[in-house]
DNA sequence: TGTGTGCCCGGTTACTGCTC
DNA sequence: GAGCAGTAACCGGGCACACA
């Protein structure tokens, strides 16, 4: 893996756009001290938002100290290199010996929500950010990069403790405050509004904890062939966003065991596949501009082709879980947890959907969890906007202001307007 | 031609059970 | 316990296709 990792930081760093970088290196990174030596790096988001980012930090840190993550967050061009057009992020880190490292670094997160289309503008996008005092993530108020009166930015440092064990969720929102909310509620379990002065704490856990992620496409599809025909393993198929638009699902087609191994494919054994079918599913990948729910409730238990299943022993947990994913919270946190190829079109790696931190319906109280579900029914045949609309969405606020009755949670009306306005979401620029 | 969605190749890594 | 083999689990990403 190292190995892997390795030749693809070098062939990245030979494809790099190097006048960005080199901007950025010149202008915007801390002074050197004598002995030390700068890294810059253009590194796919998918290898630093994905699976492997714990790796590539590792083989990074080895090395080096991360100083500077920049992160384009402009629709209109979400990478750095030239020789692609998925989403990129660029990394400063300098080669510091172990006795020099500070013991209270922080790291700078760079969001750009317009990205430089050349040198001259990069440099002075450099110079703007050495002017601007990062914003720390633990108070409020924004660091606004400004560009010939253009605000083109935001800067925020974070500490790098809050990094250990986690993925660089500084690259995963435009806005400092978006960022806030969502790091508040994943680390601390606070749910906070910007501009109110009070929190509110609530239970989360790991979704592994309340139920077992089931088989990914690869595997059904090595194990059965989709039919049209009645059989006894149903499955409900595509992630067709115009079909999609309620929490309620019903199974569409049939899936049929393979009684030979597909070429060059072992054969999986369909009957063990089939323990892993679930009532709850979430998306497996989804374009954010156009999705409009990212969990469905199926009545019986069914495998997809595009959608995990995962499978609870309690359905009033399946309903629940659904209900907590579609809100403005859950929402959050499967977007911070993202792993981002271009853009809005982003993957929820099964590693990653594993860990996605929820509410611990389990620390609930009956009533709470029944209100929980109960709500899941009430809204089950109600339809969803696309994402970027979910602000004056009727279905979502009301599935957010149910939310909030049951588990005491101010107006999350100004989260909805958060989340839709990030360009990962809206694909317009701020 | 671009966007959105789905298919599936060609693997690698992790896990498990067996033998010594 | 170490080493090994077979199997299960998992993945990146190129390409196909429908449609506007």
């Amino acid at each position: 893996m190292q190995d892997e990792l390795s030749r693809r930081l070098k062939a990245k760093r030979a494809s790099s756009t190097a006048g960005l970088g080199a901007a950025f290196v010149a202008a915007a990174s801390p002074k050197l001290l004598p002995g030390e030596g700068r890294l810059a790096l253009v590194l796919p988001a998918t290898v630093c938002t994905g699976p492997s980012w714990n790796q590539t930090r590792a083989l990074i840190e080895q090395d080096f100290i991360l100083d500077m993550v920049i992160a384009s967050h402009d629709p209109e061009r979400w990478n750095f290199s030239e020789s692609t057009s998925l989403s990129e992020v660029l990394l400063i880190a300098t080669r510091r010996s172990e006795e020099k490292r500070q013991t209270n670094h922080r790291i700078v997160h760079v969001n750009l929500w317009q990205n430089p289309s050349g040198v001259l503008d990069a440099h002075r996008l450099a110079n703007a950010i050495t002017a601007v005092e990062p914003a720390p993530l633990e108070k409020h108020g924004s660091a606004l990069l400004e560009v010939d009166g253009h605000h083109v930015g935001e800067l925020i440092s974070i500490p790098e403790e809050v990094y250990a064990g986690r993925k660089w969720f500084g690259v995963q929102f435009a806005r400092a405050d978006t960022l806030r909310v969502a790091l508040r509620l994943l680390i601390e379990g606070e749910v906070w509004i910007p501009g109110e002065t009070t929190t509110t704490t609530i239970p989360l856990c790991q979704l592994d904890q309340l139920g077992k992620v089931g088989p990914d496409r690869r595997d059904v599809w090595d194990g059965f062939e989709r039919t049209g025909t009645v059989t006894a393993y149903p499955m409900v198929e595509n992630h067709d966003t115009e079909q999609r638009k309620r929490m309620v699902t019903e199974p569409d087609k049939y899936l049929a065991p393979l009684v030979e191994p597909r070429a060059g494919r072992h054969l999986r054994q369909a009957a063990q596949l089939w323990q892993q079918a679930g009532r709850l599913l979430v998306a497996e990948r989804l374009w954010l501009e156009t999705t409009r729910v990212v969990a469905m409730h199926s009545s019986t238990p069914v495998l997809s082709n595009v959608w995990w299943p995962i499978k609870t022993d309690n359905e009033a947990y399946d309903k629940a879980i659904a209900v907590w994913l579609n809100c403005s919270l859950g929402l959050l946190t499967i977007l911070a947890q993202r792993t981002t190829t271009r853009g809005g079109w982003v993957a929820m790696k099964k590693a990653d959907l594993k860990e996605l931190p929820i509410l611990d319906l389990r620390l609930l109280t009956e009533d709470q969890l029944k209100s929980m579900s109960n709500l899941f029914d009430e809204m089950a045949e109600s339809e969803f906007e696309r994402l970027p609309a979910m602000a004056v969405c009727p279905a979502r606020q009301a599935l957010d202001d149910g939310i909030a009755n049951v588990l005491g949670l101010p107006d999350l009306g100004k989260l909805r307007h958060l989340i839709a306005s990030e360009p990962v979401v809206s694909n317009r620029r701020l």
